[in-house]
DNA sequence: ACTTCGCGACAACCTAAGTTAGGACAGACC
DNA sequence: GGTCTGTCCTAACTTAGGTTGTCGCGAAGT
């Protein structure tokens, strides 16, 4: 199923949309050591004070970061879907400052630290392509930080639900604003900085009013336009022309 | 007052310290054309949504980015001090999603977009310390979210003046936990994702208390495992081991 | 000396979201 | 078939923080 080839072709791709990649970075992506390995719905990739060996790639499967207060309150920020490279952070920084856990069953390519300190040392064009992907990350948070701090519960959730369809329309995941989010009512309160009771109360408003359709772990927006102001949302912080992988047929 | 050479001078210190330079790095960085100018308060640096023409760094005094929802709300996103490389997103991000605006008087170097990338592109030692920059920010950000979305607002702006002094300090502008902070409660609020009427009554509550003291833009923090403590703080997120720039002398 | 303006202080009232505590149901496991 | 366990749903009640509006003061301008 995951061909371990295409894993790394998938990603000299998306790389090749930034900068434009020789012979030499090509080769040197291909034959970046690495090890694939399945992790199961909720163990740990990286743990918050670690010191991190390595980097990864998500092959297959979602993943997310999270921190925990002294209090214990958890807040979920981020989440990771196929095609993304986490833990960016693990190449270059100490120690590492949050948790990264599966979120459902995934493939996961790990890097060792040592090997992308060399391929950033020897191929900048490939460091600066890798750049862009902490870039975009950090203009992710800065959405969050927004959608945290300024919105209330009805837009926080539904700007989650927008940007989960647009990120997984563009890997391919997606289609016409229906896809399948693996995340509990729980996750979804700690990804927002509400509750579970609350997150519930408004899904349902949400689900009542047609915005949104779900059952199980399927989302559909109906009504994208409406969401989409009922959100705030606007897609230039995802960045999307340096994201498309390039890797997935169109929607036919 | 800024002798521009020792703009550049503490950077190639900073950078230093993270990867080895060779003499090549550390001329190309000293001859990258750049352009130090004085940015009034309240000026914009960056406007969301334009198309980045540079990069920039601030000298002296203070600037944050910030974003607006569509209902008008600011949520200021990050609060910058001198030394600090703003806008890398500049380089390599194809438009700006936020706001960079001086809070204070600044003297800011802008570096034009063209010649960062060329500097990327030959010189991967340089890259990589920039990177960590980067990765810094985007730790700092989690750390936001996590504060704004989990912490209740005493802690909230506990954690904020914690952060503060221990970036002030660094950056050899704090003395046991004494720094000037030009921002006006309103601004606190938008950091923080309160309204201003709350951070008020919150700031009183912990001068009331005596774990902080201001008159003015000064805050002293006189007791600072007790509002540790309350803030919840821990600087591990703040990587402070790869931000020494080395370049003020240590308090005596 | 008077005005304007930006900030901070303070009070009264309101509401969005949190808290607590159940119950219903589906899958997994024995 | 019964028992866990996890997730969703619901209701009643509480509270942290928002809203609105007023006042005071110091700095800057005329």
């Amino acid at each position: 199923m995951t061909d371990p080839s295409s894993v790394l072709d998938r990603m000299i791709r998306k790389f090749e949309r930034r900068a434009p990649l020789d012979n030499g970075d090509r080769k040197a992506l291909r034959t970046l050591p690495h090890r694939v390995q399945t992790i199961e719905p909720g163990m740990y990739v990286v743990r918050d004070g670690e010191t991190p060996t390595r980097s990864c790639l998500i092959v297959e499967g979602f993943a997310y970061r999270h921190k925990v207060t002294v209090e214990g309150a958890r807040q979920i920020v981020s989440v990771h879907i196929p095609g993304d490279f986490i833990d960016l952070d693990g190449a270059l920084l100490n120690v590492s400052d949050h948790n990264v856990q599966a979120l459902s069953r995934c493939e996961i390519a790990f890097f060792p630290r040592a090997a992308m300190q060399q391929l950033i040392l020897d191929h900048p064009r490939v460091a600066m392509a890798m750049w862009v992907d902490t870039l975009i990350d950090g203009s992710i948070f800065r959405e969050w930080v927004v959608n945290v701090g300024r919105r209330d519960a009805r837009s926080r959730i539904a700007h989650l639900l927008c940007e989960f369809a647009r990120r997984l329309e563009v890997a391919g995941l997606a289609h016409e604003y229906r896809y399948e989010l693996p995340m509990t009512q729980e996750q979804l309160a700690d990804a927002t900085g509400l509750t579970p009771v609350h997150v519930n109360r408004t899904l349902q408003t949400l689900a009542r009013e047609g915005l949104i359709e779900r059952n199980r772990r399927f989302v559909a927006i109906p009504r994208w336009e409406a969401l989409r102001k009922v959100a705030g949302f606007s897609e230039t912080y995802l960045h999307l022309d340096q994201v498309k992988s390039n890797g997935s047929p169109p929607t036919q």
